[in-house]
DNA sequence: CATCGATCTTAGGCGTACCTAATACTTAGG
DNA sequence: CCTAAGTATTAGGTACGCCTAAGATCGATG
């Protein structure tokens, strides 16, 4: 007598699948396509079409899945998704206030970590923390109930005059380039001044009243979210 | 052109192996039998076999193993166990005191993460903790280097006759008996006195002074480990 | 010392998550 | 509106860690 299992819907790759969608797909919920998840989770495109179609007919099914037409994530699927996040968030909070992490090695961590993570521990390290609503990097972290305010931050890059703006976050996915914005003093929250840009996309910018000028790569640029011009 | 791979050394399941050979074989590092292993694991003997000659052709090796002669741990596979042992009892130990998860808990929580924290994160908790020597079961902690003092308590089971005995360290792999010790009052430490002992295995005991008789399952008893007696 | 029962190993399979190569679909340009 | 380029899917294969069933080995006992 053989067992029929459902495709396990626990595991490390499909927590990965299910982030990437829901930060591909941005705060409109876009759909994905293949090929932006195969090179976001750096496997192979046929990979990606393999697993959304195991991920669509499970129960319940955790992404609403049409062939070329990419890929949504369904209610659970979300719910899950936004979990992984929450993990992910108090992770780096926890590793930075209580255990003194530098902010550039704690994304790493909770990378590994989220997906291990207990009920309690979650519930135990939001308590020690305070319950923050915000990660290191200036990221909110989700509502046990998946709830959180919608983002609505946009990247440096998409500053095209000079301007003067507010840092909301870093994203942490280079370690390198978090360790630099810190050192230089972009933070979220700083005031920054939009000095020029350059033709290849990087930025000089001046941060807080300072008059020094600090030349950003188009991926440092990048890497710096902030609040939308009015 | 196919790579040809090692086997992979880094996964949880080498772990839980490595673990187990580290346990059963006990202080004087006996040859352990697939068949305990397969019990201990949860797994067949089949899959055991398998493991271990995967674990014994891997480069370096990490056990010495010959057919129908059980198997040892290699220097390199017991370096990796001790530093597992060490993850766990340090990732118990911070539940413990940092988390305050209760006591029974923590076992579970530790099983699960000893795989895939850091060495960041290993030493960061070791220093919030003050280089503990001990997990909250009474358990030593190996040093960075693999170092232990060597463990000589026995089970209180082996205690056959009236006598009064001092606890060492208890079991923690048993959440419930965990608990009924601690309510018990028979923590690392506690003096406890021998008053009798059943056909069944199981202890009549009372702890420190006081003249209150609880009885101890034989699993109960087994989990308590004792000073040597002299 | 032969045999039986316990223990261990081999053989053959499965599910997961990945891969490459070949094929199919979509869509933008001519 | 048709086709080529780019994107996506299918087909077939691998490694890992597990399984069951069948066969080999060991060792205690008659």
């Amino acid at each position: 007598m053989t067992v029929r299992r459902q495709p396990n819907p626990n595991s490390e790759s499909v927590d990965n699948y299910l982030k990437a969608i829901l930060a591909l797909g941005g705060p409109e919920e876009n759909r994905v396509a293949s090929n932006a998840l195969a090179q976001r989770l750096g496997v192979a495109p046929a990979s990606v079409t393999n697993m959304l179609q195991k991920l669509a007919a499970g129960l319940p099914p955790l992404v609403e899945y049409e062939r070329h037409r990419g890929v949504l994530l369904s209610d659970a699927g979300k719910r899950r998704a936004l979990e992984v996040v929450r993990h992910h968030r108090l992770i780096e909070t926890f590793l930075y206030e209580v255990l003194n992490y530098p902010i550039e090695e704690v994304h790493e961590e909770a990378e590994r970590l989220e997906h291990f993570i207990s009920e309690r521990f979650e519930e135990r390290i939001e308590a020690k923390l305070g319950y923050p609503k915000m990660d290191p990097h200036g990221h909110c972290i989700p509502a046990m109930d998946g709830r959180m305010p919608k983002e609505n931050s946009v990247p440096l890059t998409h500053v095209v005059r000079k301007a003067t703006v507010v840092v909301d976050s870093i994203s942490d996915r280079d370690a390198a380039i978090v360790k630099l914005l810190r050192t230089t003093g972009i933070v979220p929250g700083a005031q920054l001044r939009v000095r020029g840009r350059h033709a290849d996309g990087g930025h000089d910018v001046s941060i807080g009243s300072s008059v020094k000028v600090y030349h950003l790569s188009p991926e440092a640029a990048d890497a710096v979210k902030i609040h939308p011009p009015p």
